[in-house]
DNA sequence: CTGTTAGCGCCTTCAG
DNA sequence: CTGAAGGCGCTAACAG
């Protein structure tokens, strides 16, 4: 049976009142009590019991982060800054990854919202609709969102400016020379940087005065995880007759999938087809040619996230706008050219 | 103020104990019991308290897993499939990436062994002094590690195999004709994985009566993602007058740095320079060419983990022997050649 | 099958 | 600055 507080107080020779406040507001008690309560808690290799703690003041000092995978390098940089966010405000993260099954998310939802599971929930990049994410919202738990948006959902969202990073990636090309754009897009319908990137496409053609080909704008359903569908997209793209002479990825890693398929196909990039990524995720500097790409501020995401996060739960007004876009910068590196060069 | 259980026992005309058993032990109320008791918790919308159950059970269903980091592919893999598997068992996970600082890893320790913080601990990989991990050894909670052997440190282990890993690079690159081979190793004192695969690099040269020139053998302190020592290590070996015809890396990151120093040079994978890696990550199949490396079941890892512990929890015999060793694969790419060729 | 009762360990007024 | 006392919400004996 471990110590509790009531054993380092009787040693201490104080009531466990004071042994609370030694703890927890020590300029509240005398400089030798206090020290002859940590001898104690020391002696006695005394461990404060959380849940009780937790079952008297309401709060547990941990906050849900709820995510579609951690395998995802974006993804991975938003909960490192997140998790680096909590430690500095003493808090402690629960990681929720819902993998695009439904019925995770909503096991998980119901877990938070439980009363004293978590003092406050991230939901970032949810794909999901919003049926779900609003039981989140409608509970009385600090909810902060990224990169989500949907009608009648009021909860703060932070997002990556995708109309913009798609919009220079498609204008880099346009400014090369191409015409025969091809959109690699996510379709998941309720994934806002999806409507975003399509958004930021044609913004670009318009702003040339042009028009995208309609039926260069493939959308799948499937996570990048899944390479087969996208790898048979992008085959169906380049078997076409008059095909495409640049492709506009919607992350890298859909990016790296054209090359595989380039490379077997003994199609050479740039010079016989123009490729952008976006995310700039590590490998984007290693492969060959090195990926023109979009670098996203993800651990500035995370970090603006939990901080406006801590402002809801302290009650203070909110560092940022509930409705933050994050500037997004293209990284012009070797994998665009001009269309037949 | 949420409903709590007092209300739900009025509404549906029974006792406290009755709501409880109705959630917890439904066998032992009678269906009608249950499903007023059901409706009670419908309408006013009820919600448990964990902590007051925490309080009262001693146990929170939450495990801890301590990482070096979240942005490692292959640690991700391994919480990811200990999250699948913790679900299964209808725990929840507490993430602690310590990032290689001492200070950091020793609050997630300290917050770990307060009571009820966490039913049980995960460690992976880590790279620190045995007095920190030993720490936790010594506490009742139950722990397992992957990655990880210390004298004195008597926690269950699950090891990748890197002595065959490394082993079987370095024996590909023997059989190929190469003889001056660099091992890019970490140097992490008391990370164990690291002495494994300078074992295997060893064993492998003496399995062809060989044995390896030490001045090639690199150990650096850095992780991986400290590219800029890692990246002037390269330099250094490439520079040397009579330069290794071939470099075993220790994971797939430093060879694709090593990749990067080839490009810059104009060194050609594999004619001028052969290189494995280790992890088999997703770009190392996107890589131009195609890395060659070892294949180490990281899923595996985390789920046999997390057997192992509930195992521990559950006072039950554990599926697998406390020191586990993961057999790992060589997978044949394209970026090795014979010297010279 | 159901109710009564007694805490789990801590924090927090309220007095002193 | 310190102590006494009550209760946070739930579960687990123990009776019935």
């Amino acid at each position: 049976m471990p110590a509790k507080m009531e054993d380092v107080a009787r040693l201490a020779g104080v009531s466990t009142a004071t042994v609370s406040r030694a703890l927890n507001t020590p300029e509240l008690v005398s400089q030798q009590t206090r020290s002859r309560v940590l001898a104690a808690i020391e002696e006695l290799d005394y461990k404060l019991n959380l849940a009780a703690r937790s079952l008297r003041t309401n709060q547990t000092r941990t906050i849900a982060i709820v995510i579609p995978t951690i395998s995802e390098p974006v993804i991975n940089q938003v909960v490192e800054a997140v998790e680096d966010a909590a430690i500095n405000a003493d808090y402690t993260l629960l990681v929720c990854s819902t993998r695009g099954d439904a019925q995770r998310e909503q096991a998980y939802i119901e877990l938070i919202t439980q009363q004293t599971a978590v003092d406050g929930v991230l939901y970032i990049s949810p794909r999901s609709a919003p049926e779900h994410v609003l039981k989140l919202a409608r509970s009385t738990i600090p909810l902060v969102m990224c990169n989500y948006r949907a009608d009648g959902l009021s909860a703060p969202s932070i997002l990556f400016d995708h109309v913009s990073s798609i919009h220079q990636a498609t204008r880099h090309l346009l400014d090369l020379g191409h015409r025969r754009i091809a959109l690699l897009n996510l379709a998941a319908p309720y994934y806002y940087p999806a409507r975003m990137r399509r958004e930021g496409f044609e913004q670009a053609f318009a702003g040339a005065g042009l028009a995208p080909d309609p039926s260069l704008i493939v959308q799948l359903e499937q996570p990048t995880y899944d390479t087969d569908e996208w790898r048979a997209a992008i085959e169906a793209l380049l078997d076409r007759p008059n095909r495409p002479t640049a492709i506009v990825a919607f992350n890298d890693a859909v990016a790296f999938e054209v090359y595989a398929v380039c490379r077997a196909r003994g199609l050479r990039i740039p010079e016989d087809l123009s490729v952008t990524g976006c995310d700039d995720t590590l490998p984007a500097r290693y492969v060959n040619p090195p990926l023109t790409t979009v670098r996203i501020p993800a651990s500035r995401q995370g970090h603006l996230a939990m901080e406006y996060l801590l402002a809801c739960m302290n009650g203070e007004s909110p560092p940022i706008p509930p409705l933050t876009l994050l500037d997004v910068e293209l990284i012009v590196r070797e994998s665009c050219a001009r269309p037949g060069a």
